[in-house]
RNA sequence: GGCGCCGUACCCAAGUGGUAAGGGAGCAGUCUGCAAAACUGCGAUGCAGCGGUUCGAACCCGCUCGGCGCCUCCA
């Protein structure tokens, strides 16, 4: 029974969907003028596991994320260079699809863009007119939150209250300082679209309004989004969907934490942001392994709370991960012993319930994560005693299913720190193997191949002068040999 | 000024009334030609501080100190 934290009563309640077996949800994507940091990735990365994690309950989900193509920013940077809104657009959508895709987040079932919803935009503005809950002013279209006794529900803050903390320069034509734009005239040479009070565009809130309506219903499931949209995004939503409707908008909204930069949030003004494919491209380890440090660390934390980034959390994600792929590594090795094969299922068992109860309770991924931990732990004692290959597949599998919620270990190709080096002579079936795990620099595999071989000859001679001499040449290089007891060896970087 | 969050071992991080999960790093040992991995053991009598409530508190209440967020575009 999932529980979720409701920022609207400020509480944990047990999650039931409108209809059963179904979930809507419906979260904020991003506004496209920029490449994405590692906040929008913990965003979109919180609401991909809460998607899969329902998903593996059995619930039928319709994810909907939209992306804001249409404003101040993205015309300034347009201006700024020389080209069309559209292309600056398409451009981080791309980006955006490219960045999001390396980390494994999955795309959504609908990721409608605002500029293709213009006319339920506009439908829903007239509606707000019509109700006297809108006025218009020489072609902009104000909501009136005087209108709306229920305004601050979701924020939990009172108009009086904002007023006297409001610090923007007012604009006289407003009734009250904190009415926002349903609709703006246009200036000559902004995307304008027709409507009924002029050209125009849309206002920033009215589009998730819009969209999420259009795509899930009036009333819907789950509303999702960084803390920092609560204010006055969210709540300007709630404002314009129910005064519109007259029903009930989104029932549990949900708001993940900041990623940080030594305490402080992480944002662009603050100039201490590190892009995603900023951290591909200086990552020294290969994009799918560094996909999955990342997804690791960011699932490392509770969603709610805030999250420090730096290099040795990236680090201590990275030691965490290896100990999972040492141990998937030595699960792919046959085994004809069975002695632990009976009290398999019964650490399975026990990693299932608790990973199972930990997601349930709020989507807490670091207590999941330390269930499979659990398993592990349990599984390296069990191959210590003896596995046979059949329990080393099945525990592979489950690995494989649990993982799969948070987007870890889902590699067919186990090697995460490196290939396995097949004994002399063997022929090398791993080949598809190479390009996992591997250091975006140094040795190629083959020529660290080679080394091993010399060396393994050596060993054989009980040459282990130049056996070591290898081992520590290697080693300059990051490559760490692994000997087996049956004289072979594997290594990693 | 208003609203809200946080402070748990060297680091990361769960736990929100019943006597401190998990990971990383470190140290010691077993194993190993060496090494790595794995395994075993060690590590907060205490959860920012001080009071209070309670049979019992990291968890509830109050105050203090320190850090942060929102109120303005922001994931």
């Amino acid at each position: 029974m999932l529980k979720l934290f409701n920022t609207l009563t400020g509480r944990q309640e047990v999650f039931e969907p409108i209809e059963p077996n179904k979930v809507g949800m419906y979260v904020c994507g991003v506004t496209v003028y920029d490449y994405c940091h590692i906040g929008h990735a913990r965003s979109a990365l919180v609401f991909d596991v809460f998607r899969r994690y329902l998903e593996s309950c059995g619930y039928a989900v319709t994810f909907v994320k939209n992306f804001t193509d249409v404003d101040d920013k993205i015309i300034k940077r347009a201006q700024e260079q020389g080209v069309s809104c559209d292309a600056v657009t398409t451009k981080y959508i791309r980006a955006y699809h490219e960045d999001m895709g390396k980390l494994g987040i999955r795309v959504a079932t609908e990721e409608p863009k605002a500029t293709e919803h213009i006319a339920d935009i506009i439908q829903l503005t007239e509606r707000l007119v019509a109700k006297g809950l809108a006025y218009v002013v020489d072609g902009d279209v104000y909501f009136e939150v005087a209108k709306y006794p229920e305004y601050g529900r979701l924020s939990k803050r009172r108009l009086e209250d904002l007023q006297a903390g409001a610090r923007v320069d007012v604009d006289e034509r407003k009734r009250h300082p904190m009415d926002f734009a349903l609709w703006k005239s246009s200036k000559p040479g902004e995307p304008a679209w027709q409507s009924p009070w002029g050209p125009g565009r849309p206002g920033w809130h009215i589009e998730c309004s819009a969209m999420s309506i259009r795509h899930l219903g009036e009333t819907f499931d789950i509303h999702g989004g960084g803390m920092d949209l609560i204010f006055p995004h969210h709540e300007n939503e709630i404002a314009q969907s129910c005064g519109s409707t007259g029903k009930d908008f989104a029932r549990y909204w949900v708001h993940n934490g900041f990623v940080q930069v030594n305490q402080e949030k992480m944002s662009k003004s603050l100039g201490n942001f590190f892009t995603i494919r900023e951290i591909f491209e200086k990552s020294e380890w290969s994009e799918e392994v560094t996909g999955e440090i990342l997804r690791y660390f960011l699932l490392s934390t509770h969603y709610h709370g805030p999250l420090d980034f730096s290099d040795q959390a990236l680090k201590e994600a990275k030691n965490a991960l290896n100990g999972f792929y040492d141990l998937f590594g030595r699960l792919a090795e046959p085994s004809g012993e069975t002695e632990s094969d009976q009290i398999l299922s019964q650490a399975i068992d026990r990693c299932r319930v608790t990973f199972k109860a930990a997601l349930d309770d709020d989507l807490n991924t670091p207590v999941a994560i330390a269930a499979l931990q659990g398993l592990r732990s349990d599984v390296n004692k069990l191959t210590e005693k003896g596995l046979s290959s059949e329990g080393r597949k099945k525990v592979r599998q489950e690995f494989h299913v649990l993982g799969n919620v948070l987007g870890l270990f889902q590699s067919d190709k186990w090697q995460f720190g490196g290939p396995f080096v097949a004994p002399i002579g063997q022929a090398r079936e791993t080949d598809v193997a190479l390009s996992v795990g591997v250091k975006q620099s140094g040795l190629s595999d083959s020529e660290i191949e080679d080394l091993l071989r010399e060396r393994n000859e050596a060993r054989g001679k009980k040459h282990f002068k130049r056996a070591d001499e290898i081992r520590h040449s290697l080693a300059a290089h990051g490559i760490i040999i692994e000997d087996k007891p049956d004289g072979t060896s594997r290594w990693k970087r």
